[in-house]
DNA sequence: GCCAACGTTGGC
DNA sequence: GCCAACGTTGGC
């Protein structure tokens, strides 16, 4: 039996790596994380694993689903120290972003890690909240 | 642009 | 091993 899928939310600056450069580059290699709990996280993704992207400071809403394709590996481009990254490909982008305020304002959300812990740049979703998000998002994977 | 929250560093 | 100082992130 494969194990059920995970679920994850990952965070960038759209100025400087946005959903559409994603979409246009077909993939990413997901790299320069420096923050062990977010490496954690990283490590514990499996190929085939969705991850929610989220546009922080400007922008603040989740505007697309990523999928993990390549679990993770020696991140390239650490100089020293001990970190991973992986590789992502973009699946489809949702029809309505979900803003930070509306995951604020869903009683379902409020012990998503995003509001709770908004520092953190790679962290788990669990499975309903991952569907409460596409629901707000107008969207089915 | 400011500030709060958090992680890391370094002195003791 | 504690804690103050500092740097970074990200919301507002």
């Amino acid at each position: 039996m494969p194990k059920a899928k995970q679920h994850w939310l990952i965070k960038q600056e759209p100025s400087t790596f946005s959903w559409d450069d994603f979409v246009a580059d077909g993939k990413a290699q997901w790299d320069g994380v420096r923050n062990y709990q977010a490496r954690n996280n990283l490590r514990a993704m499996k190929p085939g694993d969705l991850a929610l992207f989220y546009h922080s400071v400007t922008g603040k809403e989740v505007v697309g689903i990523a999928r993990v394709v390549k679990e993770a590996y020696p991140d390239p481009t650490a100089v020293e120290g001990d970190w991973s990254c992986v590789d992502f490909q973009p699946v489809k982008a949702l029809k309505t972003p979900v803003p930070l305020a509306a995951i604020k304002a869903e009683k379902r959300l409020a012990n998503l890690l995003l509001v709770r812990h908004s520092r953190l740049s790679v962290m788990p979703v669990s499975a309903a909240e991952f569907a409460t998000i596409l629901e707000l998002g107008g969207t089915k994977v």
